[in-house]
DNA sequence: CAGTATCCTCTGAGATACTG
DNA sequence: CAGTATCTCAGAGGATACTG
């Protein structure tokens, strides 16, 4: 898929409206959107870290909140129940004294996972090119 | 490169510590900490869209802002300022009246580009599904 | 044209305390 | 254990006006 296909792709909420023709391409005000969706979701602060997290199997709550480092209680519920609602992430809870809860990944989660590790793995490449720009800029 | 190489990735900035085993894999805080920063970068509200724009070649300041809906003078020049800053896209200056001033993407801002094409294409297949699943989610 | 400067608002998110 | 409920605050980001 190219850029402009995504720029353009057709939205499913409303008619979109291709405009004027000008200087450079434009995005589509629907697929801006839908696009800034999946990167706030994707660019949230804990989701990702999240979702490696349960990348080798089922992992309960607290343990989540162990293995990711400053999350706080309530930011990780809440990061838990945005994954769930769009159904990256499944959440079982076991009927037993103390109570246990697990969550993992859905097929989707999975796929994503994979997605963004093509992310992460750019990130490692480009890391130290990335920081000797930071510096050279911050000279001068 | 797998996620667990990701977690581990020794730091270069100080010695990481390998924290006590536990039931679940762990990030490494340095590590986290460096994922979050390029998911910033990437997650930030208007850089990819200015990325985005400038796939098809330079753009000057006043064709981006009319081609990415909603962003202001303010924003759009921070997100150039940081884009700059990390070297993902170049700014070039013409001594003429009126002045022109031309954006570019580097050739690692093309780089990420294609990795960010890659997210991009993940949304679109997924766009229906996770749409039903929200909607499945508020219901109930 | 291509930005800066200033003000102002509102939300993201941490800390803390409580509960089924 | 696995959450919820409040309080609080910094800062992301919009609107507006000004400038080289």
């Amino acid at each position: 898929m190219s850029v402009d296909e995504i720029r353009r792709r057709p939205s499913n909420t409303r008619a979109s409206v291709l405009r004027a023709p000008g200087p450079c391409a434009r995005w589509d005000d629907d697929n801006a959107a839908f696009i800034r969706e999946i990167l706030d979701l994707v660019g949230d602060k804990w989701s990702v870290l999240v979702i490696g997290t349960l990348a080798d199997g089922p992992v309960r709550y607290s343990d989540l909140a162990d293995a990711i480092p400053g999350v706080s209680q309530r930011m990780l519920t809440l990061t838990l129940k945005q994954l769930r609602r769009t159904g990256l992430v499944a959440r079982e809870a076991f009927a037993e004294v103390p109570p246990r809860v697990e969550y993992r990944l859905t097929p989707l989660g999975a796929s994503l996972l994979s997605t963004v590790l093509a992310l992460a793995e750019w990130s490692a490449e480009h890391f130290a090119e990335i920081r000797g720009n930071q510096l050279a800029y911050d000279r001068g």
